[in-house]
DNA sequence: ATGCCGTGGAAACCACGA
């Protein structure tokens, strides 16, 4: 099955251009970030009519994250990471999806850095790496995914010594990922291509996709109940050049069909 | 080097994004 993330960067405003891709790929599920839409004004029909059901966390204006399913309705786990009462930012979501603990995230950007802005992310990050502690040692299948807002490497951004103090490249922010993954988890794309150049954003301005001046801040991660599925991987970059498009391009990966000790049932 | 573009919401500009 394939599953993707995709910062939409508006989830009604590039309604058609979502439409298009998901009957173009066809994953079975999809998370998705930068809703830009209060709860109430989610396209649960349009996407139902497209063939997926949903559960999602709006927020007015800005934010907001989903996770679509085809055909199939994903059981909501949790929205929002504990730790913090007052953060009412609607980044976190995870769902259960026939076994499958999928977690949906939107990290903040973090800029300007140093700042409070640059606090928030790393104290929001520091709370994602609490809760991925209990997800990352479960023997179920486990995926977390999403915006981290943070290019792991020099290798995923186009020009390293530009983002040396920007906060989704600074060494700080670099070692919460780091962190973050060392728990046990698998960076997908990366563990498939150790060696290969792959964004998953490109700025709207100075004709940045077209130079191919890019960054890869959108990860899956894979717990080690989950790793051994993965089959294979890619960036759909050319849903970046549409009209009317995102800034991010939806990546994905495809992962064999969950295997059963003999003798147990779904469900 | 830089929100230069783009969105949503409120107000006819602003906050925000990476």
């Amino acid at each position: 099955m394939i599953v993707a993330t995709y910062n939409v960067n508006g989830v009604n405003g590039r309604l058609s251009v979502l439409l298009r891709w998901l009957e173009e790929r066809r994953p079975h599920v999809v998370c998705l970030q930068e809703l830009k839409a209060p709860q109430e004004k989610f396209p649960e029909i349009d996407l139902a009519k497209a063939g997926y059901r949903a559960i999602w966390h709006g927020q007015k204006s800005w934010n907001g994250v989903a996770i679509l399913v085809r055909g199939a309705a994903p059981v909501e786990i949790r929205r929002g990471l504990s730790g913090d009462p007052d953060d009412l930012q609607s980044r976190y979501i995870e769902a259960d999806i026939a076994g499958l603990t999928v977690g949906c995230l939107y990290v903040p950007n973090g800029n300007p850095a140093p700042g409070p802005k640059f606090d928030y992310k790393l104290r929001w990050f520091e709370r994602l790496t609490k809760h991925a502690r209990s997800l990352v040692k479960k023997e179920t299948p486990v995926l977390l995914c999403g915006d981290f807002n943070v290019m792991p490497t020099e290798l995923d951004v186009y020009k390293p010594e530009r983002w040396t103090d920007d906060a989704l490249f600074r060494p700080d922010v670099r070692a919460a990922y780091a962190n973050l993954v060392k728990q046990g988890w698998t960076d997908s794309v990366r563990h498939l291509r150790p060696d290969e150049r792959i964004y998953t954003f490109w700025d709207y301005f100075r004709n940045a996709y077209a130079r191919d001046a890019g960054l890869r801040i959108d990860h899956l991660l894979l717990n080690p109940a989950l790793a051994p599925a993965l089959k294979s991987c890619g960036v759909d970059r050319h849903v970046r050049g549409w009209e009317k498009t995102s800034d991010h391009a939806p990546v994905w990966i495809e992962l064999a069909a969950p295997r059963r000790a003999a003798g147990t049932r779904k469900r």
